[in-house]
DNA sequence: CGCATCTTGAAACGATCGGTGCAAGATCTG
DNA sequence: CAGATCTTGCACCGATCGTTTCAAGATGCG
């Protein structure tokens, strides 16, 4: 048992990203983290440094998995705005029906859990959300979109990725997330009924979201 | 500080409930209860009970609070179902605006962490959701939608509920939040393109949409 | 082989977890 | 006032938290 390493460090990794996914950050004790690893705390810590340095490994691990299913379903050559969103959500869909990975998304239970989490934490979970966001922006400008469009669209369909993953983790069924993918590919440019001109709306993305001020 | 009760259970209350709101069950530790409240660990456990009996409360104190605000919203005569889902939106966009209590959404945080609640507390959850959602399609009815249009339309708005909260939580600026909901409030029903009648959804209340199979 | 290198399991660290016991003392009842 | 009742602060409980240490032993190199 001891020697050389008796374990895949990527096998590993992965299922410590399924314990934090799971769980969440703070419920994902190391006691958790080694059975679901299959590994010694000596391991673990030799192998992967601390739980915080841990869980930014399986943000990248996670990252690493999903990221090329989202390139993937929006680099290909999309009729309208629409049709990216839908492949989009689609990739969502399928990671939620997969029976082999738990509820939700590792990305989502972080979000809410940003209190729980340190300045890298968070900034790497933030960074995760935006690097989607900058691809479905590029992908819905390709599919025929202004800027303006492609901006909130963009967010919309983050949105409902979020969303998704809350009422799964809330044990609602694939059809009814279905039902919402399917509702988000088909909202409609914001158009002002009188004119028909676009009406301007904030969806700009300024750097200045993120918010500084301390809430209760 | 002894003899008669030093504190107003329901202020106290209300601060326990920022608390759960703020940092989620389970980084919700018993001394930060203590000094959100102000109380003692004594009168803590004497007037609420436990960790779990305090959350439920916690919960139930937040229902009584938010619960109203939709109703009204809900129960004013809306010219159209899209009039509905922006009006129950902007509850929530209110809620989030207010510096007074923390970001996003307790019932949020609580379903995000459902592996870590009790069956009292996931149930107590899941019900706040369904309730919310039930108001929603009476409220969406009652505008004009029929039966299949109100059940959907009332999911999605229930979802973009959520992922403002999550979106909140993850830094997202309140314009960003905005932009969301009012993209929400334009989902037009679901035609088909040919023959401009419904399409059948899968948007049915099954009680069966809890699954009781458990995920990695 | 001899020795350095590495991994592993187990024990232990102080800190914090949720929860309880209890004496001090203020209030209420009579 | 006398005694019962209640609240409060504080100490303390065992369990678990994240983390470190370390000896035992397998491996690689000379």
């Amino acid at each position: 048992m001891v020697g050389r390493k008796q374990f895949d460090v990527d096998e590993a990794l992965r299922h410590a990203m399924h314990v934090f996914w799971r769980w969440g950050y703070s419920e994902a004790s190391i006691d958790r983290l080694t059975e679901g690893t299959g590994l010694g705390r000596s391991s673990l810590y030799s192998t992967f440094g601390d739980k915080s340095a841990l869980f930014r490994k399986s943000l990248q691990r996670y990252e690493q998995t999903y990221h090329p299913l989202y390139s993937q379903a929006l680099s290909g050559s999309h009729p309208n705005p629409s049709a990216v969103v839908a492949a989009y959500l689609q990739v969502t869909l399928n990671r939620i029906a997969d029976p082999t990975v738990p509820d939700g998304c590792l990305v989502t239970v972080s979000a809410t859990q940003f209190p729980a989490l340190d300045a890298e934490g968070r900034a790497m979970v933030r960074a995760m959300i935006d690097g989607v966001r900058a691809m479905l922006e590029q992908a819905l400008l390709a599919a025929g979109a202004d800027e303006q469009e492609a901006a909130e669209l963009a967010l919309c369909a983050l949105a409902t990725n979020k969303s998704l993953a809350v009422l799964s983790r809330a044990g609602f069924s694939s059809e009814e997330l279905a039902t919402v993918a399917a509702a988000a590919a088909r909202i409609p440019q914001d158009t002002d009924p009188a004119t028909g001109s676009r009406v301007p709306r904030a969806a700009h993305r300024g750097r200045g979201a993120v918010r500084h001020r301390q809430k209760p």
